[in-house]
DNA sequence: ACTGGATCCTGCCTGC
DNA sequence: TGCAGGCAGGATCCAG
């Protein structure tokens, strides 16, 4: 599931549960997610004050009083639970809940907070990984390093932009999906920043780009819409696709907005415009775009 | 150096 | 109803 607004709303709902609060027990259900857990991976956790909890790209980043970082990210399909003490179903009382965390076969990872609050880790394609890195790794750990920019801050423009785009090969829709450019855009966002600005996916990249290297018109305009798009999409508490809850179990709204995602067929919702909307794969996956109003 | 394709894994939806 | 096939929001690795 998790793009950028995603993974924000995520951070949100569990900065109140985290930050400032200590890790008493942490249990893994088994030995990998993606990657293998490192080394001692609980023993480092169990302990830990979380100081605070923040975002970089689509990592969650709790920073710990012991001087690691848990770095996580959620892949497709990973999600967490809050259960405050008290609050929790019956069945799941006691330490026999931990053969299945909430009934919940893909609960991977469960976090004992010292209030007695539980977070639970769930990932049933397991695409999301945990890793636990230590301060000398921090600066150059390859997960981190060679992050492109945050699109919400003032580091993304239009000249930064067309620096990276030009004399690129590759088309729009991959060059704004590769994390060294742009980091926490993904397919959705993607495609509905390239409607936003009129700009269709298969584009080249380096349009974005003059010969000498200035930032075009599009370049402008691709700007304002990834930006526009991932605020409204945050403020709106992500999207939810299929069954994804948020860590308090309410759903996100954004997927109602889509205007060409998943939307094949369908009416083109750009303002005057008779385009319908059509469905192509670039790189193995789909695109959704106009045909009449991105050019 | 870049680029496109295959790939990890499970669940769900569609169509026969 | 059952089952095969296709598809899914990510990101890395590999070959060309």
């Amino acid at each position: 599931m998790p793009e950028l607004p995603e993974v924000e709303t995520v951070r949100m709902g569990l900065e109140p549960v985290l930050a400032g609060r200590v890790l008493s027990k942490v249990l893994l259900r088994r030995a990998d997610l993606r990657f293998p857990f490192a080394p001692k991976f609980a023993e480092r956790l169990t302990g830990a004050r979380i100081l605070a909890l923040t975002r970089r790209a689509k990592y969650l980043v709790a920073e710990l009083s012991t001087g690691d970082t848990l770095v996580m990210h959620l892949g497709m399909t990973g999600r967490f639970h809050v259960q405050v003490r008290g609050e929790a179903a019956p069945h799941l009382i006691g330490d026999y809940e931990y053969a299945t965390p909430g009934g919940d076969k893909h609960a991977h990872v469960v976090f004992d907070m010292e209030d007695g609050t539980r977070v639970i880790y769930s990932d049933p394609r397991r695409f999301g990984y945990m890793l636990l890195i230590a301060p000398d790794e921090i600066a150059m750990h390859p997960a981190l390093h060679g992050l492109g920019v945050e699109p919400l801050s003032d580091a993304l423009d239009a000249a930064y932009l067309a620096r990276h785009a030009a004399g690129r090969k590759t088309d729009l829709k991959a060059f704004l999906m590769d994390q060294r450019t742009i980091a926490g855009l993904g397919n959705i966002y993607v495609l509905e920043a390239l409607h936003a600005a009129g700009l269709k996916p298969s584009r080249g990249a380096s349009t974005l780009a003059t010969r000498s290297g200035k930032p075009t018109p599009a370049a402008e305009r691709l700007v304002a819409a990834i930006k526009d798009v991932l605020k409204a999409a945050v403020l709106a508490g992500g999207s939810t696709l299929r069954d994804y809850r948020q860590a308090d179990g309410s759903t996100g709204s954004f997927q109602n907005t889509f205007r060409v995602y998943g939307r094949a067929g369908e009416p083109c919702l750009t303002p005057g415009c008779r385009g319908i909307v059509r469905r192509s794969v670039q790189g193995g996956r789909s695109s959704f775009f106009c045909p009449v109003c991105q050019h």
